[in-house]
DNA sequence: AATCATATCAAACGATCGTTTTAATGTCAA
DNA sequence: TTGACATTAAAACGATCGTTTGATATGATT
């Protein structure tokens, strides 16, 4: 194996335990020291390879977290196609699906979403990279995709909030499954996972009014 | 003013500031000396009045959190009291005004639910309090409030997604409000949390039906 | 083989962290 | 007024932080 190759495994090594760290402790609770010896690093390594904690935190976003939301969207574009409808219903559906299920392991959409919902709540540089090179895109596309199948008479700020929405629940059935698990009972397993994708579409398309009509009254 | 009384407006300065550096930055990324700076006292006072930095952030839900929370599922109560009926609209429409707008300020709800969100997603001894004090027997009575009035088909988990959907968006909007805005392009002004209110309502019940009926295909 | 560039390593840097100690100050009862 | 007590204040503690340094080892180049 030659230097390079060998550099690049630790450059790897790094960036995989830092984002599974920063996911789980988030960026303040984790030190660098930590992030090496997991990595099976010396110490100066973070400084030698990416110039910084700060640095090797962006790079994560980077070269981790960009290319695979990047994955995510084209795994929904291509489940909308293959609905051969833009209606709410298929939207919904192919949103739900590639946003809980997808292409992603269970553990790198628990990843994801922890690292996404540090951002939302606390803007860092990050942020920028997120919002600019992912979200923009998503929401123009989206956007546009939706506006042909939903009534003229709704603004785009609905659609937004709509979106959004759904976007809430995905990142909190992710974010918080220590609390949800608490509070339901539920373990995240391969079943419970499953209804709650069945949930969320539901709701996402028929609300309270989905699971069960309005008793008059 | 007595020393005792004096000793008390420490602790509550102490107690407020802390608060707010807690729910803007993170139990990690703020430091004591930074606490008792803004809160102009002395480095010693967490020491001396709380017993440390951790018993300081246990506090702060104790004493701060956990009453807050209680004020806003009086005001749900009797929000729901006022509408004479538990119908699923009514509860939505009630959970709704009085966790998006109901007894605090928004500056309050800013910080309370971000609080929360920290520790839904990092879980630490406040959640234990939290989850017990509040969270439990919220949930055990709204579950009672909203089973006589949907379908009994409607299992208890079921029930329980559906109002953490609610939560979700709740939460979300509240902890993302930077990112909101920058997506929307929406400041979190008094007309913008009017229809947020307005569309997590209408979302809760009706889903993306309610705000645009489904073409046919 | 000799030279160079690169990656890794142990060690130490100054800064800041939470906490403790010790002294000074103010308050209230006796 | 004096002694006891509670609170504040300044200073220092050891530990850990992110980062830097200089030495060493390793692979590539001439």
């Amino acid at each position: 194996m030659t230097q390079k190759e060998k550099s690049e495994l630790t450059k790897e090594r790094l960036l995989n335990e830092a984002e599974a760290l920063f996911a789980q402790k988030g960026y303040d609770a984790v030190s660098v020291r930590e992030i090496t010896t997991v990595a099976r690093c010396n110490l100066a390594a973070v400084n030698y390879h990416f110039g910084g904690k700060r640095k090797l935190y962006l790079e994560v976003f980077r070269a981790r977290w960009v290319p695979r939301a990047e994955r995510v969207q084209k795994h929904f574009r291509e489940g909308l196609a293959a609905q051969g409808s833009a209606s709410p219903t298929a939207v919904t559906q192919a949103l739900a699906e590639a946003f809980l299920v997808g292409p992603l392991s269970d553990e790198e959409r628990h990843r994801h979403y922890q690292l996404m919902t540090r951002e939302l709540g606390q803007p860092t540089e990050a942020f920028e990279l997120v919002a600019e090179q992912v979200m923009r895109p998503f929401f123009k596309g989206l956007a546009k995709t939706l506006r042909t199948a939903m009534p003229e008479g709704l603004g785009k700020e609905r659609l937004m909030l709509n979106i959004l929405s759904i976007f809430a629940m995905v990142l909190y059935f992710n974010f918080a499954r220590v609390a949800v698990t608490r509070i339901t009972g539920c373990e995240y397993d391969l079943a419970f996972k499953e209804r709650l994708v069945e949930h969320i579409v539901e709701f996402s398309l028929n609300g309270l009014g989905g699971s069960g009509k309005e008793k008059p009254e």
